[in-house]
DNA sequence: ATGAAAGCGCTAACAC
DNA sequence: GTGTTAGCGCTTTCAT
């Protein structure tokens, strides 16, 4: 691998010089940067990020650490850092937890080591515990900050479980479940708190049996669903815990000879890209996940930039209900 | 932040001393070891693998550079790459590039500018221009090394092609027409090579006005069909260049009141994660994307450990056609 | 068993 | 406009 050393040698200038002139600095004769520059270029130098990470102390690369690579949800709202994070040169590194706590505690690690710049994260679990020590710049996504340490951005899941709970009432279902995902998981709670609001409001009764956790996967929904119809006095609508488990919720139902929507409701959460298909058409809460990772990018540069004077923000955006074929209207 | 030089003078031994009892090598008494130990998780040390990485040479990381994150297959492939590389202690950087050359061009530049001791890329397109100066040991997946100086791995798409299309000629249709993804992908030549093999061994015409080709994503799927079905002489079935397409196929088709699979059939390609649901239920040509995923990681670490005498491999796997219910059985 | 010193590739004072 | 030097945090000879 050659080095600028390299090239100030073949140049005869020192190698001050030339990183001077790779790096635009001013100092520097025209005559000698178009030097260096070509003789870069000939000998195919490739600046190392490394050696320059170690007396910049700053790497230019952020962690991304999310639950589920493979729920649609994450890819967009990676896209929307990723696209945020080209923009002024940065780098993401993407580490998937897969909902697992170790898994979370190592990725933390290593992108602690790697001194990234900062980290964005969806926490696996709430459990607190492997974020106190992180001592790099974090925001989080979905999750309050129990230290009151980080930024946080969420969407208002109290209101968006709230909002699906009332139009399932408002289309005349009579007995309303609500399947989560992990029973530990803050989104879970805010969600399960709107749709007993909503309950509530309507005078429909709270019963704690058809109010069931598993994960955030299709196949929990599926599974859960199944218990629930076989249970004494089977729900006729369901808030899910998010779009994958909708759609074990979905295909459930029909494996039992229901029709949706006619005699069974189903409304998610996160309106996630499948949602939208024709042979889908589920009806969602739908939250701005693109936007959410742009966000969360221009956040965390800011706590970057200011590490010392920062202010620490908790953004709460507005859900959106977005009525599809899984639910009827009258 | 601490380093092994805070840690030393703490507790009065030189800093080698500490970077040994830290690393476990030889040369430390048991004491001094238990001590350093102590002081560290203490003194809240953590390792700093930019500095590490400047004098060994090695990151322990590798990136992993994919043209689309939102497309099911991609993720699949990423966790096997995960969690192989977990295994051994390897980080991966997810790189997205949108199928955009100029992205991947920056990417495998940041990549190597990081360092990182491998790549892992499926390319954009087959364009090739950006693989030629890549250093960095790489490997790739659906694609061929022109340049004879990676190792590849692929499904034997030809293959796949000819499998998707022979059921569908099987199954009694009478024009099939193949819509791809990108005209200048080499998984969609591959698979148009199989396409037509078929259709020449069962006596089919091959008729180029119903082979079209656009990008690997849904929407392109929809417009292409709904310009075939416009045509003069529409098919009566689609070998796709993907699910996604394929997925836009089925929306096209039914749109336009076909019913399928009974008078029109479609046959996807790669069984991605939302293929198998029962709303949609699409045949399809499976491959092993989870294996891909870590076969690729494996050859790469192969080749990043013997740099010197490395030999090049191109792996081939075996596609499966996986019947569904969108091509009717007869 | 421990330490001193060199050096990885680079940037940033500080000189001239 | 250019060069000298120190130093980022660590690993690795080479001494002792």
């Amino acid at each position: 691998m050659v080095t600028i050393k390299d090239i100030a040698k073949k140049i005869g200038v020192s190698y001050t010089t030339v990183s001077r002139a790779l790096n635009g600095k001013p100092g520097v004769s025209q005559a000698t940067v178009e030097k260096v520059l070509k003789e870069a270029q000939k000998m195919g130098y490739q600046p190392n990020a490394i050696a320059r990470g170690l007396v910049k102390k700053s790497t230019n690369t952020i962690g991304l650490v999310i639950g589920d690579i493979t729920n649609p949800y994450f890819p967009a709202i990676a896209r929307g850092v990723e696209d945020a994070a080209k923009k002024v040169g940065y780098n993401v590194f993407l580490c998937n937890t897969n909902y697992d706590k170790d898994n979370e505690k190592s990725y933390l690690k290593t992108l602690e080591e790697q001194r990234v710049d900062g980290i964005i994260i969806n926490p696996a679990k709430d459990d607190v515990a492997n974020m106190y020590d992180v001592k790099t710049p974090m925001v989080m996504i979905n999750s309050p900050s129990y230290t009151g340490n980080h930024s946080t951005i969420e969407v208002d899941n109290a209101k968006g479980g709230f909002l699906a709970t009332k139009h399932l009432i408002e289309a005349g279902y009579k007995r309303i479940a609500f399947i989560g995902g992990d029973f530990v998981s803050y989104v879970n709670e805010r969600r399960v708190e709107g749709y007993k609001r909503a309950l509530r409001q309507y005078n429909y009764l709270v019963d704690e049996k058809i109010i069931v956790y598993g994960s955030f996967k299709t196949k929990s929904g599926y599974t859960l669903t199944e218990k629930l119809l076989k249970s004494e006095n089977p729900p006729d609508a369901v808030v899910a815990g998010n779009d994958l488990i909708a759609l074990g919720v979905l295909h459930c139902v029909e494996d039992y000879g229901y029709h949706v929507p006619d005699d069974f409701g189903v409304v998610g959460f996160d309106n996630v890209d499948f949602s939208e298909l024709p042979q889908i058409q589920l009806t969602t809460i739908d939250q701005p996940k693109y936007y959410i990772g742009k966000l969360a990018f221009e956040i965390l540069m800011e706590e970057i930039k200011h590490k010392e004077e920062r202010f620490v923000k908790k953004i709460v955006l507005e859900p959106e209900l977005v009525v599809r074929k899984t639910t009827r209207i009258r």
